[in-house]
DNA sequence: GCACGTCAGCGTACCGGTTCGCCACGCGGG
DNA sequence: CCCGCGTGGCGAACCGGTACGCTGACGTGC
């Protein structure tokens, strides 16, 4: 592989101006560049990113810490990768997957051993031990996730209460007064999951502002269980005309549970939800929904990461990403 | 941060003193060694990851090229990623991300940059064009994948065929003489999709060997068409006692489709099947079956791609990773 | 005609490690 | 007593880039 000095001596000039024609600072003569392009052009070289990174002080590179315990429903991590690199690569940047069981020890080696410039915590819950070793050190992150205290650094996260209110609002305009709303069990708010927190307390507050009144039935996860409860609900006298879903597992079975007792969407309940594109795209999800906008969010993350890295001192940030609503015609007014 | 010129001089000896207590190499009195060992926790030193690399021309940093395609079952993606940044993590390297849309100039200029020292080519495909730049240059590589011709490259994948053997076996011990082979549509045969083709070509041999008669259905994907045909087969009069299935959106919409038409399993019908472990968890599929083994397969990735980095003139390897039936009670003896 | 400013390009130090030749020291053997 | 050898550690070169100060040539203004 050809070095910048093999280049430098094929162009007849020195290395220096090699790195400025790479690099396109300072200036070279138009005739001296040409030379330069073509010795580069017919040695095929290219920079050795190390060797710069060395140089620089700069990796262009940042990690991603993903969490280990996936006893969750998942199938979003992968378009978040994705589009994560894909995000990264737009600002010059390459990712680096940092997966160890034990994510504070994690963010602590990357930090330790200088190999990224900067991190991206995936699926941040509140206390999460990773923000630790980045609190202490200062060094540039940005969560994805968004936990009541952030300890001073950047995070990113779907705005759920707009969301919530996205879809009261769609109920109530076609004048639905009434609505089931399934939703997580209540370990899952206990245990401080903050994106079920916000959106169900906006769901209920937009709920009383607008004169609508929700029937709350939590829903555990494991398809059978799912299905019977929802299969109870849907088959209850007196149910209101309209769902109201923030629960994957619930509104992936959604579909069956009410093929089993027979009932039409919108025609007999209108429907909306609030899932991963991901889940609407695995199981086909027929819903008006608002969909988590993985590519917003990461973009969003890596946004704020390399200014973040640029301007170290610059006061924390915490931005939420406004949802927008999928119309798939499954509301229609109340019967 | 401290660099190996601080603890140099923190511990009063040379630099590369230093290095040889960092590298194991070179003997080096217990007494230094243990001054150093101080100086280095004193300073909480770690070793600058990119100068080393720039030294040893090593990275220790495995590339992974994720081929771009949307149409596929992404969550499978996310535990592939995981499973193969922890195996590399275990032999010392770390994982880049690579996922340009155009996954053969992802190649070129992973290899150009010389960041990685080595690629995992994810879901190769027949003729897939990310060879090219790898089978030209001869940078170490391995496929996760096996096309007819790996052009020289290390290629690993589950042994489709022997698992099409395993679940044909299963079927025919308890007496079932005839199978519906519920498989991929047409086209993906055509397209060249080597792990479908490896498993139909033993699933039918398998067969007549064991003198079965398989009926073969192919199935399109999209929950709505695949419920629908998957309906109709088993209704059909003088439908065989038993499903072989190589599909995966057949597979999670089967027990919809049983439930639809009163059918139980094992009692009506018996079910054996070929699909990712993720799906299986995230439909909760109760049947028998074989699933992919995305931990052995990326394991052995990984151990193929590290030998062949420190060797990397020796003779190109193939490997096919053993599956296992993994029994669910979805197999009873022919009514 | 001279002082000065600009500009293109050069030389060199430096980033933080590794590697390897070399040296000094202590010891044993001839 | 001297030589040779093994051992522990040192120093310098090197990996492949970047950054910055300097120089020489040329143009301009007085």
């Amino acid at each position: 592989m050809a070095t910048i000095g093999d280049v430098a001596r094929e162009a007849g000039v020195s290395r220096s101006t090699v790195s400025a024609v790479l690099n396109g600072r300072k200036l070279v003569l138009p005739e001296t560049r040409g030379r330069v392009e073509a010795a580069i052009a017919k040695l095929s070289f290219s920079v050795n990113a190390g060797a710069r990174a060395l140089a620089t002080a700069r990796t262009m590179t940042l990690g991603v810490v993903v969490r280990f315990h996936e006893a969750e429903f998942s199938p979003a991590l992968a378009t978040y990768l994705v589009a994560l690199s894909d995000a990264a690569r737009e600002s010059g940047y390459s990712v680096m997957l940092l997966t160890e069981a034990d994510g504070e020890a994690a963010v602590r080696s990357a930090i330790a051993g200088r190999r990224v410039d900067g991190l991206v915590l995936l699926n941040v819950v509140e206390d999460d031990p990773r923000m630790e070793p980045i609190a202490a050190s200062g060094f540039p992150a940005v969560l994805i996730g968004m936990p009541q205290d952030t300890r001073g650094i950047d995070a990113v996260d779907l705005d759920f209460a707009a969301g919530a209110r996205l879809l009261v609002d769609h109920l109530a305009e076609v004048g639905h007064r009434r609505a089931t709303f399934v939703r997580w069990p209540d370990d899952l708010y206990a245990a401080g999951s903050t994106y079920a927190i916000r959106f169900a307390a906006a769901a209920r507050e937009q709920a009383s502002g607008r004169g609508m009144t929700l029937e709350e039935v939590p829903c555990a996860v494991g398809p059978e269980q799912v299905r019977s409860a929802l299969g109870e609900e849907l088959l209850r006298r007196e149910a209101p005309g309209a769902l109201l879903v923030h629960n994957d597992a619930a509104v992936a079975m959604l579909p069956f549970a009410l093929h089993d007792v027979g009932l039409r969407v919108p025609a007999d309940r209108s429907v909306v939800s609030l899932h991963s594109a991901e889940l609407a795209r695995l199981y086909a999800l027929p819903f008006t929904s608002v969909e988590s906008e993985p590519e917003a969010v990461v973009h969003t993350a890596v946004e704020l990461l390399v200014r973040r890295i640029d301007a170290p001192d610059e006061v924390p940030v915490a931005r939420l990403v406004a949802p927008h609503l999928e119309r798939r015609d499954s509301v229609a007014p109340p019967a």
